[in-house]
DNA sequence: TTTGAAATAAATGCTAG
DNA sequence: CTAGCATTTATTTCAAA
């Protein structure tokens, strides 16, 4: 009779359960999934669902939901990596290029990395020329800059995620 | 009386105007807003908003809303980025190696660039001992990979995206 | 933590402009 | 393409276990 926590699989505080992952896993891939669709899936009350898509999202396991856009079908069909490597490394200086890689029209993320390269910077573009522009203008020229080097992208593929499983 | 549509900004077919830009960046920052909620934040009626977002479905602009986890929260706090180099470049072998890369435990992202080198993988790992264990068990000991080198990351920030303005 | 049921809120379908 | 209204669904709340 102790046991009424059989179905889950770890005991540690703050622990996610088979349910839980079972929620994250139907909300990455259909985030605005009803309540009541999502309850009927993990097989709990909608809720028990509910609350626990609450803790799920105030645990910070759940960061956020949002919308995937396609850049192409926005007039930036174009990928590129930019390898962006620094001739000097104060910290702040390194925060405030981040900070305007960031910022960056067309920048879709940027690795902060240790290594070879300090950054690498995922951008989509309208056209070569853009990306050209984008470089010589924003990056190449700015004085912490060393050297840069820019690889075509050919295709992005989404991996399996964090999820384990 | 015949320009009753003053407010678009493109008047090609299939051209996003200025409520639909605005449609795609409130579902980017809150992807479970609720139709009221982003009608009135656009300004259109709620019909017409649920009109819209569909058509930027279907259109395929708006790929996706799905949910966004923590790695770390989800026991793999360390990220890496994998540089994978081949050693024979056939076409259907590619590919083969693009699927495997994928479906890796903690994959984010795969990318396959042209330049110095052909994948990058972005990983999240437990541990560093299961990042080398990764590397030496999925990625060096397969026949087509000729090198690999591994960076560490750092911080991961998502850029401004694809959206103009 | 979980649940069912009632009250509130939202989405959808229909009509028409 | 847009809007208003009625119908159908979904979410939230809460007392109880």
């Amino acid at each position: 009779m102790a046991d009424q926590q059989s179905k889950k699989t770890q005991a540690a505080p703050g622990a996610l359960d088979g349910t839980d992952l079972a929620i994250l896993a139907a909300l990455v891939e259909d985030g605005r999934m009803t309540n009541a669709a999502l309850a009927a899936r993990v097989g709990v009350a909608e809720s028990t669902c509910a609350y626990r898509v609450r803790a799920l999202r105030e645990s910070g396991v759940l960061t956020s939901i949002s919308a995937r856009l396609d850049p192409g079908a926005l007039g930036r069909p174009i990928h590129a990596i930019i390898k962006v490597r620094l001739g000097s490394h104060s910290r702040d200086h390194v925060r405030s290029l981040y900070d305007r890689l960031v910022e960056l029209p067309g920048a879709l993320t940027v690795f902060h990395v240790g290594g070879a390269d300090d950054f690498l910077l995922h951008v989509a573009v309208a056209s070569p020329q853009a990306l050209r522009d984008l470089i010589l203008e924003h990056i190449t020229t700015h004085p912490m800059v060393r050297q840069t080097e820019t690889q075509l992208v050919f295709e992005v593929r989404e991996g399996r995620g964090a999820l384990p499983g």
